[in-house]
DNA sequence: TAAACTCGTTGAAACGTTCTCCGAATCAGG
DNA sequence: CCTGATTCGGAGAACGTTTCAACGAGTTTA
């Protein structure tokens, strides 16, 4: 940056040049454009006119560094490329942009080195808060956002210490209507293909199923149920090994619809019919499970929800106000039945 | 912010910090993070040390305010609920971070009012650079740019006049390999469901395609090019218009994937086989493309190369270094044959 | 031996805001 | 018309950094 006295030319725009211009103090300025009441209506009017004139807006760096607040929310999320996250991020950008927040995103890959550099650029550029969409997290990299008092959302199962920063989801709702429609359609051998299980709500998904299934009187059995990745590929390559499996089920569910069509892509390349053969239910219920063929029937886990709950209690923590911090109701799940689940076939 | 002497406690942890703790002004420590050569060897370590004890890193937002430099990027996209473009993210994401910079995402959802408005957020916030890569950009809000000095980089189709800032993509290639592809394997009806019109690179694509298919000696058949908007429920709704044709095509091209999956849709609920009813063609293979059923047959546009061009043009204009910034190629596009083309049905 | 140069370090100004404090202006009541 | 209350505008400090100008200690030259 140029010190000598005026580097030439380009007085740049700054808020001083829209006080010069409306005959007012900069300190108006300031004040009407953050809204004070006390300044006087004609002078606010002078001032917006030559905001106006200028096109002139506040420089958001300024802003940030004498306020300490920089504007800036995280996300941390799994995988930008499994479209449950981008309609997440949709629904969380709408909420902050009307708010005056903008977002950073951070994408880990389910990798913990990822994570970390994720929390790390977070760090760097001070955000107010963030958000952790991922299906788990390092207990380390809380600490550190707290001891920064940056506040942070994060998902989990619901539990007994309900500490507010934590957005817990039913899950086990949802899935119990998915084994009741299996088991009310006369399934009894399920298999369930899992999410990365070093991730904590991916653990969870399953165990919820585990649960359903045996208060379903349903023995489980150990041979069906694959750890997949939550990715297209995971979900083929592990219907693939089912299908070689010599006792095979007859309905499969899935951590995730992204696996859930992979699976679909494995029977069609084995020339198996869903549901005639297999029956197939998966789980997020992203805006294409209605456009898979056939239909995917899924568990829905309503993202605007979990965005604006997560955004909710993100902005009620950074603009602490009179009004308590009510305690999160948990996400719901629901079944949503499509055309992916049928009677098993007569074996 | 507190304006009483020293607010009672927290000295937050800045420059100062360190330059007390390495005995060292804080002109040292500012150097020596920024690796300056000319500082003393013993001293900066001293620095690095104090700097490695007290975990500090620098305040981006002072940095900005100071160098006029954000180390923000925009990037302007169409709808981040369309694959194509998650996957665009994800390469652009990875390269910003490897060169200290982060991203800013707006999804303008093909509504020029949100466009503005993704616009004016990125200037709020002084981005470095922005890089549009919707399927077309008002010239005003171009315009804008420039006149800030605002690096900007966009998607067109190859012209006489190439404008270093326009990254063109040869549509035609790929869209000719389909064609040919198309006629070869006897279709003569061939349908085209177009982008967003008002979108100059919908426009370009739809182009190519009448282009393609009379240098192909085949007449279109206005009846058969229907616009559609490059969503899901576009393709589907186009393909039922179609379908209530008197005369039918053979063969669908699309302007993009998930028309094109969209179509798979409606031609599953009609119950109709691809590509024993009706071969289809996408554009852009996405990942998905892959997965549908039958796995689709589509033009590929490398997202990563589109990323990776744009972001070292941008990145070049931001540090104007010696080496002349080189022409930028065309991006090229291919067919990727799959399974929804086959021969036409004999009717 | 003093002057002229280097080299490396430091103090201080500047970036564009917000916000506190204080002085000036306005107004109502006596 | 004067006093006290009230309201509103202006000067200036502070936020955390970068970088310029200046300075001090060595080193070389006259």
């Amino acid at each position: 940056m140029k010190r000598s006295p005026n580097q030439g030319f380009t007085p740049r725009l700054s808020i001083r040049s829209v006080a010069s211009r409306a005959r007012v103090s900069i300190a108006t300025v300031s004040r009407t454009i953050n809204h004070v009441s006390t300044v006087n209506a004609v002078l606010a009017a002078r001032v917006w006119k030559a905001v106006d004139e200028l096109n002139y807006f506040p420089n958001s760096q300024a802003r940030a560094l004498v306020s300490g607040k920089s504007k800036l929310l995280g996300l941390i999320i799994s995988e930008i490329t499994n479209p449950f996250f981008p309609e997440l991020i949709q629904e969380f950008e709408k909420v902050a942009v009307e708010r005056g927040y903008e977002i950073l995103i951070g994408s880990t890959n389910y990798e913990p080195k990822t994570m970390e550099l994720c929390a790390r650029r977070m760090f760097e550029r001070q955000v107010d808060g963030v958000a952790i969409m991922t299906f788990g997290i390092e207990q380390f990299l809380l600490d550190r956002f707290a001891s920064d008092d940056v506040p942070v959302i994060f998902i989990d199962i619901p539990s007994k210490h309900p500490r507010s920063d934590i957005l817990s989801v039913d899950y086990r709702a949802g899935i119990w209507e998915g084994v009741q429609h299996l088991a009310a359609l006369g399934h009894r051998k399920v298999a369930f293909i899992s999410g990365p299980l070093q991730h904590r709500s991916a653990g969870a998904r399953k165990s919820a199923f585990l649960d359903c299934i045996r208060c379903a009187g349903i023995k489980p059995n150990q041979k069906w149920l694959i750890e997949g990745n939550h990715t297209l590929e995971g979900g083929r390559d592990a219907m693939q090994k089912i299908l070689a499996l010599p006792d095979l089920p007859t309905a499969i569910m899935c951590s995730n619809d992204m696996t859930a069509i992979g699976v679909q892509h494995a029977l069609f390349d084995a020339s198996l019919k869903i549901p005639e053969d297999f029956s197939l239910i998966g789980f997020d219920d992203i805006h294409l499970a209605e456009y898979t063929i056939p239909p995917l029937t899924t568990v829905q886990m309503s993202c605007k929800d979990l965005a604006q709950a997560a955004m909710t209690s993100l902005l009620s923590r950074l603009q602490p106000r009179k009004d308590k911090v009510e305690p999160e109701e948990p996400i719901t799940t629901r079944l949503v039945v499509r055309r992916t689940t049928g009677p098993p076939k007569a074996s």
